[in-house]
DNA sequence: TAGAGATATCTTGACGTCAAGATACCTGCC
DNA sequence: GGCAGGTATCTTGACGTCAAGATATCTCTA
């Protein structure tokens, strides 16, 4: 019993004629995503940074050296317009986490790569992010673990199509 | 196997120490939270409605008659901030869906009601989005959508306490 | 090799959200 | 009754995001 469950119950009195299982499931994600996403914030916060450039910065890490990708690249891995990764790269640039270059190949694209400076800071701070995910995810035991991030991969592609 | 995979595969090569169990797990349920949303907003949308607006006009409606209630009321199952509410009923009041009037028992309190209008609009549009959202859970069998919910309820109560 | 269409990135303007604080009113104690 | 502290709502300014379009460059075909 949670509080979609109240809401839920209010929809029954009020329009019966609805089936509200499938609010239910999407009430429950959505308030559980909004929820970590608050939470993984204070971390970021912690670093400087926030869910966006946390975001930036985490994909240059993780491709392994040098630690530099398009703008275009960034965007595939990321659920954002171009607009926004222009912001978010201004943001970083200003700060002097990640570099602007021109790409050799290519003059109408540009190179973004993370300086000294923000290779340092991410990986400080995805590993106190790794941390907080643990804790975020510590009241559910191992096997309700696993089968939650079973159907949640199901459900993702399912629903996206990879 | 997901785009979610790819990164924690990403994570492993680079940063081996981190366990990304969880990183997987928050990844797709905010992924799938992402997609949800934007789907949804779509149904809005078609009744000139967003996510935002959609869910005062809904709380509203299934509180039941006299469909009134204070903006402390709104905020109680909402999860956003005073200074939010505001501009949310601001724009529903402009476009004459709700109205504001003073609260006779407390001088500081006012309390939205939905106008004949308002209750039309989202009377139509819950129809049409309880249609949207059974789609997009349509992909799970009855059995895996079951078991999701019933763990994400257990995760969301763990979470927040209820 | 010239031009049409495709591509990569950035710009602009609007919107929703938030944190912090302002304002008005209520309640309970002295 | 009057004042202190609490409460309900709104205001302000900053930020992240988006859609649509601008600009520069590339690529392919004739």
């Amino acid at each position: 019993m949670d509080r979609v469950d109240d809401i839920l119950a209010q929809w029954n009195r009020e329009r019966p004629d609805l089936d509200v299982g499938p609010m239910g499931l999407i009430g429950r994600l959505r308030r559980i995503s909004h929820h970590l996403t608050r939470e993984m914030e204070k971390t970021f916060a912690r670093h400087g940074l926030n869910d966006a450039t946390f975001d930036v910065l985490a994909t240059l890490r993780r491709s392994g050296p040098p630690y530099s990708l398009s703008p275009g690249d960034l965007l595939a891995t990321m659920m954002i317009t171009s607009g926004t990764m222009t912001n978010r790269v201004d943001q970083l640039e200003k700060v002097g986490l990640v570099e602007r270059t021109q790409n050799p190949e290519d003059g109408r694209g540009v190179i973004i790569s993370l300086t000294d400076k923000g290779f340092a800071v991410i990986d400080t701070a995805v590993t106190d992010h790794v941390a907080t995910q643990l804790r975020l995810t510590s009241m559910l035991s191992p096997k309700d673990t696993a089968t939650l991030d079973r159907l949640l991969s199901k459900y993702l592609v399912g629903l996206t199509g990879s």
